[in-house]
DNA sequence: ACCTAGATGGAACGCCGTTCCATAGGCGTC
DNA sequence: GACGCCTATGGAACGGCGTTCCATCTAGGT
């Protein structure tokens, strides 16, 4: 790839940066982070790898960009609201961004200062020195924060790689419940315990309990 | 792989699942996650890959077993201290294991429900029921808690292979807060608040800093 | 001494990301 | 209108990956 000097639309239907951003969109969402090859998009934009890389740096940047582009759009929507619901409303927009594109959750996890996580860094940033945290401990309410949200996105996607679409998560968490309980060469009295929540639990409830936990722990007046 | 029958040492020098174990962590500590390939291990134990496919299912089934060796050695050393203290030193081992061995951090947050990571949830979990946390609260206060932890071990590994070993990590990332700057396209009045933080932090004071603000939200009578 | 099942190791397969390169397209200049 | 020239194209080629296949070897049991 090298740095374009004009925007220049010379052909009809000319490739570019935002047509391949779109097409990778599609077939991420379509097959997933393993489906987008340089051949798949070619395929898709009757074209060849050539052709892409001359305007996207690699399969990382493309990332970058499309992962971008879905967070962008989740983080400019304007925060409404007191500060720990504006915390509650961007959190629950990432996670919601994540569960409609998995493949968010893995990128955003691989690629660290990425783009889509400086905004959404940013962005709880400014919410958590709103909320009238003290100056010497805003880094470490912030830095709990996000891990606590990179976490969930790492987990949900991983999840969404093991139990690929089609699957009954339920039925397949229990049958993995079932195989520890036969497979018990030490016993696992707390995931016994709570094996029950673990297969009926709402991830989209659970996800906001973690957030509402956090934000007790950074003011035990809250709510 | 066949399923083995008898554990048989029929040659001198015999490979086995162990001595495959042992180099892929030897390789993965050497050359990270992406050095572990099955030419690499061919090499290192003057094999081929079928040989080593007959002890081992595949990739993801290898770097299974050498997480859990890790993760192993650091749960089995029994936990004392009251319930807080025994949290902290199991997610302090945890983090440690991953700061030795970045791959872990990398495998543990691709593979759900892995050995390893049962290992993990179960002894937060029982620590977590003495901690005393009412049994109606325990699975959120165990959810927060390893998704934090989890998210943090994620962000090691993919800031580790982002400046690999030999980088000066407070000046790349100096740089980084530099082209922020620059590049002000939007302001980011939060990120420059914290630029210095960002740079100086110590990862296991601010790890740990995590886990004890998820404390003080899980009891909120805790220190 | 032979048979057989457990083990072995290297070749082959089908992918992948990326690079290379011969060529096409359309604009500025004459 | 012809001619360059630089942008842009697309397909071939490269090196590497995980995995599978298979001919072969080895050591115990008979």
């Amino acid at each position: 790839m090298k740095i374009r000097s004009q925007p220049s639309t010379r052909r009809a239907e000319a490739l570019s940066r935002d047509r391949i951003v779109d097409a990778a969109i599609e077939i991420l969402d379509a097959d997933g982070d393993s489906g987008l090859t340089f051949r798949a998009l070619g395929a898709r934009l009757q074209t060849g790898s050539g052709a892409i890389y001359w305007h996207v740096a690699d399969r990382q940047a493309l990332l970058d960009t499309a992962t971008d582009h879905v967070i962008a759009s989740v983080m400019e929507k304007g925060v409404e609201g007191a500060p720990p619901d504006a915390i509650r409303t961007i959190a629950l927009g990432v996670f919601d961004a994540i569960e409609a594109h998995s493949w968010i959750g893995t990128h955003l996890t691989r690629a660290p200062w990425q783009i889509a996580m400086i905004r959404i860094v940013e962005g709880l940033g400014v919410q958590i020195q709103q909320l009238g945290v003290p100056a010497e401990a805003q880094f470490d309410a912030w830095s709990t924060l996000i891990n606590y949200i990179l976490g969930v996105a790492g987990q949900n996607a991983a999840n969404g790689r093991a139990l690929p679409p089609g699957t009954d998560r339920s039925q397949s968490l229990s049958a993995m419940v079932d195989r520890w309980a036969r497979n018990n060469s030490k016993p696992l009295p707390f995931l016994e315990s709570i094996a029950k929540q673990l297969v009926e639990h709402d991830d989209r409830a659970q996800f906001l309990a973690g957030v509402d936990l956090i934000l007790r722990g950074i003011d035990r007046n809250l709510p």
